[in-house]
DNA sequence: ACCGGGATTTAACTTACATCA
DNA sequence: GTTGATGTAAGTTAAATCCCG
């Protein structure tokens, strides 16, 4: 399907330089200072408008019909195996260039990823410590309380074995001394109970540890010391229940 | 300002392979 | 199926050009 004109592109090198068909082709075969004559005339490089005209047929389309690339070469002065070659080496580079513009969107892509898993890490990190230090708390005022109740109840226990011993009747269980002076229980006193009963202390001990355990959860519940939960974090997605399990493990 | 040399750019070439009549 | 013509991608060459010390 060569046009008239146009030469092989395996054609011998020979076969080439006997068809020395444009003053630039011919530009390799001649001596330096003839070279250097050309060269000045700008001669071996297309011109600006020839450089423009192939931009712009390029960008339209990447490979040239024959008939097209005839005309091209008509209209720029070149052989149209120069045409050809051109686009050959114009389509080359493009890829090249294709090929550094994935690769610098890939590494930005890498780069955002690489940044949020840090960023999530130190995240983490900061959680663990909290949890550490409350889980810490927690021991200690679960210990500082069941102390107290056993003593209590060791108390009790002597004033109970005392009073029987100096034939009084026993203490019995009194709703009202415990809970209001009705005898009711209320919504309140079942709040505590359950609480006690969860935790195993008594109403002082669960309201002196709550007030602890708000103070600390302040820390965790005031913006300032989210750091950078809100940034496009974690905060913005929604959690999957699961992911939340080994905080109630903290508390069973 | 000039120079030398390494790096880059670019036109042209070579080779291997695919397609089609 | 084979062959020759033609086209392309990928890699190479050589000269021009750029850049920097």
């Amino acid at each position: 399907m060569f046009d008239a004109g146009e030469f092989s592109p395996s054609s011998s090198a020979a076969a080439l330089s006997a068809e020395c068909f444009s003053s630039s082709s011919c530009f390799s075969s001649l001596s330096s200072s003839k070279k250097k004559k050309i060269n000045n005339n700008n001669a071996r490089r297309f011109s600006d408008e020839q450089i423009k005209s192939l931009e712009t047929m390029f960008e339209t389309e990447t490979k040239l019909e024959p008939r097209k690339k005839l005309q091209l070469a008509r209209e720029l002065g070149l052989q149209p195996r120069q045409v050809a070659i051109w686009f050959q080496n114009k389509r080359a580079r493009w890829k090249s260039k294709q090929l550094e513009r994935d690769y610098s969107i890939l590494k930005s892509n890498y780069d955002n990823l690489a940044s949020q898993y840090e960023s999530l890490k130190k995240e983490k990190q900061s959680l663990l410590i909290q949890l550490q230090k409350l889980n810490d708390v927690m021991q200690k005022e679960r210990g500082k309380y069941c102390c107290k109740q056993e003593i209590e109840l060791d108390n009790r226990c002597a004033a109970i074995k005392k009073n029987e011993m100096e034939g009084m009747p026993s203490l019995s269980f009194d709703l009202s001394s415990q809970h209001g002076t009705n005898g009711v229980i209320s919504d309140d006193d079942i709040d505590s109970s359950i609480k006690a009963d969860y935790l195993g202390l008594d109403d002082d001990a669960v309201h002196h540890l709550l007030k602890i355990v708000e103070a600390e959860d302040s820390s965790l519940t005031s913006p300032e010391n989210w750091g950078s939960l809100n940034d496009d974090g974690i905060l913005n997605h929604q959690p999957n229940s699961s992911s939340y399990d080994h905080w109630w493990d903290f508390w069973s």
